[in-house]
DNA sequence: GTCTATAATTCGATAGAC
DNA sequence: GTCTATCGAATTATAGAC
């Protein structure tokens, strides 16, 4: 036992503030320096453990959105289950939220739009193909991911006041038939 | 008629340049100096010119969505006639979109997000409160808002391959619907 | 394991010659 | 009206002392 801060409180300190870095300001505008200063330590801290802001980036946003088994899911019930999952994810802290996270850095630099398609392709597609026939599952999930991306955008990214003055069960309300009418389309 | 160039062309190839430039990259990676370096001309005519990044940013976005008088619309066409309007403006060169290229600065630019709020609130909320009950107006105009956002990012930003793989005509056929639950819900 | 010092770039913006 | 030259600030990244 050292009093001496080990290396890895350190790294998860700085792993922590990148996270909140990024949240709020996207890759471009999130430096090194600020990050640094966050987490309580010196930048060049930052470069010896991982190296390259690009590696901090990917260190910092591991994404798993925890979807549930959709196909245990009753049909009609699906849309408002599935709005209901994001909305509750997302009504947190959104900097705690990697995806969101790495939605703000994904719409300028393109590492992070690569990450943000593999996401799909590896998370909500399959999700869906259990739910929806087989032939119609790619379009599907991608006319579901536009439609949940459009609300993490406008709600809690672009804050559009129409979209924020509503509660988060309103905005399932709202939502789910949208949700619904694109899935049994 | 002289054969140098007129102040107007220069500053008609510079806002090209630079719509191009936060078109393509954002508010935050896009440089005076490539925007010069495109328009064939010196830096420093752009801070003659514009004053500011910022002001040449503000001169190059002004956003005109063009919307038909959505009363005149039957309802049971109202879905299906909006998202045309938007799918046909984005269909052509993306970079010559206004939206889109404000969009892109949006979310990590706050005097781009608050320039996108405007938009909607002038244009997006007034054309549909001609369409649907005023007491739900500003919910709808929101959920609404979100929907086209959402296409937006997927299809044109973050190019998913579910959403980019749909032809225009099923990208209509795919979110009319959800659009006609929101505004009929 | 942590920090100081600094290299090497790059950026927005300005001053002034022509 | 256009460009040269440059300032001052900020950035990522590295080298090396302790």
């Amino acid at each position: 036992m050292t009093a001496r801060r080990t290396s890895d409180t350190t790294k998860t300190a700085i792993l922590r503030a990148a996270r909140e870095r990024f949240a709020a300001q996207g890759y471009e505008r999130t430096t090194i320096r600020a990050v640094a200063a966050d987490a309580g330590i010196d930048p060049s801290m930052v470069m010896r453990y991982f190296g390259s802001k690009e590696q901090l980036f990917d260190a910092a946003l591991t994404v798993d959105l925890r979807l549930p088994d959709l196909g245990a899911v009753p049909a009609e019930e699906l849309p408002a289950a599935l709005m209901r999952h994001f909305v509750e994810r997302w009504e947190g802290d959104p900097a705690d939220d990697a995806l969101l996270v790495l939605l703000r850095s994904a719409v300028t630099n393109e590492r992070a739009a690569a990450r943000m398609r593999e996401v799909f392709a590896a998370q909500v597609a399959p999700a869906l193909a259990a739910a929806v026939g087989s032939e119609r599952a790619g379009a599907v999930a991608g006319l579901v991911a536009a439609q949940l991306l459009g609300l993490a955008l406008s709600r809690y990214l672009l804050k559009l006041p129409g979209v924020v003055a509503l509660t988060p069960a309103e905005v399932v309300a709202g939502l789910a038939p949208a949700l619904g009418a694109t899935l049994s389309g």
